[in-house]
DNA sequence: AAACACAGTGTCGTTTAGACACAATTCTAA
DNA sequence: TTAGAATTGTGTCTAAACGACACTGTGTTT
């Protein structure tokens, strides 16, 4: 928690730069053992949870405005990142950091502000995050998608909302370069999809579809040393890759 | 154009009422004589053109100002609307009613600030429609989807990524129910999805497919008087076609 | 009455999707 | 050392979906 000078210096600090108004939240995915993570915030002293976010600079474009936030929690530049959805109702900032809200007048307190979030959800790989909490916050780090906590604000449906996102998204677009190794196995790739849809899919039949796509490339050599029989490992090619992102995959009409 | 007195009052009158750096704009898809139409705004006295738009008041949810702003260019309540992308190019409302720059102060004048607008489309039934222009405007119009001009800003961007929205959701959304008006013919709503996706379907297989999802409704007459045989009349099925919207159609995993 | 325009329905062959079986490799346990 | 379990690679069968296409029916036009 912020000190009542801190705060204050936050708070003008914030007119000066940000636009009013306007913040920006982010659901990052992280896949990592199996298990589908999402980077999370806990508030300094008590144990309340948020998204990642942020706000936009006078003269700043939103998508580098979520780049920067992302950067300065996780250390990477040039994230996956997705616009999904804006979050407008007008009571969802009320309960907004209302810890501080005795601290100054109104007028001076950033956070009496109403706030619309602009929800992007990105797609990182979980072993190059470095997590590192922001000013609020005294821990950044990884969650099991499914034990998530109760979030803060509305910040539980902006990760529900994310996830259902993505879901879709999977229908047309490839998915994993921005969430897998470089280079991986077909048990694993098809690992990554189960965890996202929370279901089971079908090795075999999952292989073709995937393969049918062209987005991979499958290495000469196949993993050693693991037990049983050596799989063979894959890589996306990006050039394919990309055009498919762009193309989506077979439409409906 | 207004007035340096209007201007200054509807300055005031903004900053006082609406939420600042924050617009909304629509698109507004009609479909008519079997072309797909949209509504336009004609600035006075150029013949500049523009989307329906409008700002958020301070304690107003967005999907209640997006109604608010459309209840003002159609006369209609309840449209449907579909958020679809926020536009948050620094440079975008650089051209802003620029016409105005010159005649307010910066400080004073709402339109040098910087707006991200987030950008709605909406389905609604023609005929129902009472276009009225707003404030700037002269003219408020149906134009043919296929001869749109020029428009002011990034309006042309809005249209064109409501359209690839559009033509995307067809792919898993039930759409018509707000386009058609109760009753119809199977050829024309075949017409309105050849209009939205430009381009040719095959009549037969059309009707096997949509007739599978299960969202229309077969009248027990035909429809009379018309040259020809007499096709059927169809209407949606509005439980099923509610279901639709929600569940979806069919997804790919 | 013939020609035309448009509507309704069915069929055929190909492609795709889902269910499933078997062979190959490597570790583990008897 | 060998049988079994675990895991991976690959193929096949069937049913459903999709795309191309042909025929029949009804009313208008000439």
């Amino acid at each position: 928690m912020l000190t009542k000078k801190e705060l204050r210096e936050y708070c003008a600090d914030a007119y000066e730069k940000y636009l009013g108004h306007i913040s920006i939240d982010c659901v990052v995915f992280g896949f990592h053992e199996g298990l589908m993570k999402v980077l999370l915030l806990e508030i300094k002293s008590e144990s309340e949870w948020y998204l990642p976010g942020g706000f936009v600079l006078k003269k700043e474009p939103i998508e580098m405005a979520a780049n920067r936030i992302l950067k300065e929690r996780t250390g990477l530049d040039q994230i996956f990142l997705q616009q999904f959805h804006v979050f407008g109702d007008p009571e969802r900032s009320k309960e907004h950091f209302d810890m501080y809200k005795d601290m100054l007048p109104d007028k001076e307190n950033w956070f009496t502000n109403r706030f619309l979030t602009i929800g992007y959800y990105a797609l990182v790989d979980f072993n190059d995050v470095n997590p590192a909490p922001d000013q609020f916050s005294t821990t950044c780090t990884w969650c099991d998608l499914n034990s998530v906590p109760q979030l803060k604000l509305d910040h539980s449906l902006i990760l529900k909302t994310a996830l259902d996102t993505l879901r879709l998204h999977l229908n047309y677009q490839p998915i994993g370069y921005n969430l897998m190794q470089k280079e991986f196995t077909m048990p694993e790739l098809q690992k990554l999809y189960e965890t996202i849809l929370d279901k089971k899919l079908d090795r075999r039949n999952f292989q073709r579809r995937i393969l049918g796509f062209g987005i991979l490339k499958r290495s000469e050599q196949p993993r050693k040393g693991g037990a049983h029989k050596a799989p063979y490992l894959y890589s996306f090619d990006l050039e394919n890759y990309r055009a498919a992102l762009i193309e989506g995959f077979k439409g409906g009409w």
